[in-house]
DNA sequence: GTCTATAGAAGGATAGAC
DNA sequence: GTCTATCCTTCTATAGAC
């Protein structure tokens, strides 16, 4: 009970076995919810014992830890790999931009995270911190940086390029996040996507001046 | 593990005791979540004995279920009164209707259950959809209607009414539901709230020609 | 490091008295 | 309807052999 923040110490990819704990691990904690997930459970599906988990993962809370930090690796290296073209018009970008984000999003793997992290933010403050920051607040400042070039450009009025930022993204999101995270739509087209992000864009040029 | 779909069959506000069990799952459930939450916590909280909880609510899961419905009912009856005026100017009744709207998304129980549907969707997905259309379906397709009227009497220009205020609510929402959802913030100031919502109606405005 | 086996606690659900 | 007492399962975590 005392602090779950460090990680496991454990020999991350060093290890083969140690991977294929947290692969397993990472299954069953984001589809079960951390409660309901058991130990028994991961190390059957890891093909090893339930010593050998504790050998390198000191204990549950510890083993679910290093698991949600792993996926906000993998989310940030994601987004910033999503790169923002200079080069394009400028709601075409926006238009790639917000694509690639809204799929990100609500693919399956992000939204089990989503799910997770929300549902034991309570028991794991740290988690949500380190998932906002890994996550949405990468992308937003990665927009606004975009959005201030932009500007600088004179291709676009704006005055709190971090504001700016947040509105289009959420617009972007609009319900569909909401909706596949609820399970009440679930792998949504990608012409359904594409069009919902061209709604949010036309808004927000239409609203910040943009050509085009 | 067949069908947690029925609702408790209990005597609901007749019997005191129910409403105390009743009241007990809810703060348990949504403050630990399904799995982690035990019985004999929410018995001990109702102060009763475990025995008298399995006799009004026939399991663990169909307790769970009883209580998210009676959320969502909560929810829709908080929204529907959030009143819709037609007198004021356009930009001051949406700055209204949002800030009602938002201050309520980022409430300390609605924010709970949020995150325990948003957790427990895959296991009880009716309860996923049940929440949706008794929470953001109702309020979106309120403010739909309401557009509507706007534009009847030619105050905004608008074409898809219902997508028009999917994206106005999106931006009302914007980062800060999904800050508080993970614990990165707790509650916002009234001023803070309204400046988002000032925000996002600009944008609105601007960008559907509403005069002011 | 990895296994088998098990301790020790807690959980969901029920029996039976009142 | 309500309680006490209890059954049986499952869980986290560890001991000890290899």
């Amino acid at each position: 009970m005392a602090g779950p923040e460090a990680t496991g110490g454990a020999s991350a990819a060093s290890n083969p076995k140690a991977a294929r704990i947290l692969d397993a691990a990472t299954r069953v904690f984001t589809s079960e919810g951390y409660g309901t997930a058991s130990m028994d459970r991961i190390a059957a599906e890891a093909g090893v014992s339930k010593a050998t988990v504790y050998a390198h993962f000191h204990s549950k809370e510890r083993l679910f830890a290093t698991i949600v930090r792993q996926e906000c690796q993998r989310q940030a290296t994601t987004i910033i790999n999503s790169e923002m073209r200079s080069g394009a018009p400028l709601r075409e970008a926006l238009n790639h931009i917000g694509l690639a984000f809204l799929e990100f999003l609500v693919s399956p793997p992000a939204l089990r995270t989503f799910r997770v992290v929300a549902a034991e933010c309570a028991r794991f403050p740290a988690l949500g911190r380190a998932f906002y920051k890994s996550g949405p607040e990468v992308t937003t400042r990665a927009l606004a940086d975009f959005l201030e070039q932009a500007r600088d450009r004179g291709q676009i009025e704006v005055d709190d390029a971090q504001a700016a930022a947040e509105q289009l993204l959420a617009m972007v999101r609009g319900h569909i996040h909401m909706r596949c995270l609820l399970g009440v739509e679930d792998a949504p087209s990608r012409e359904r996507l594409r069009r919902q992000v061209e709604a949010a864009v036309a808004v927000f040029c239409r609203a910040h001046s943009v050509e085009g």
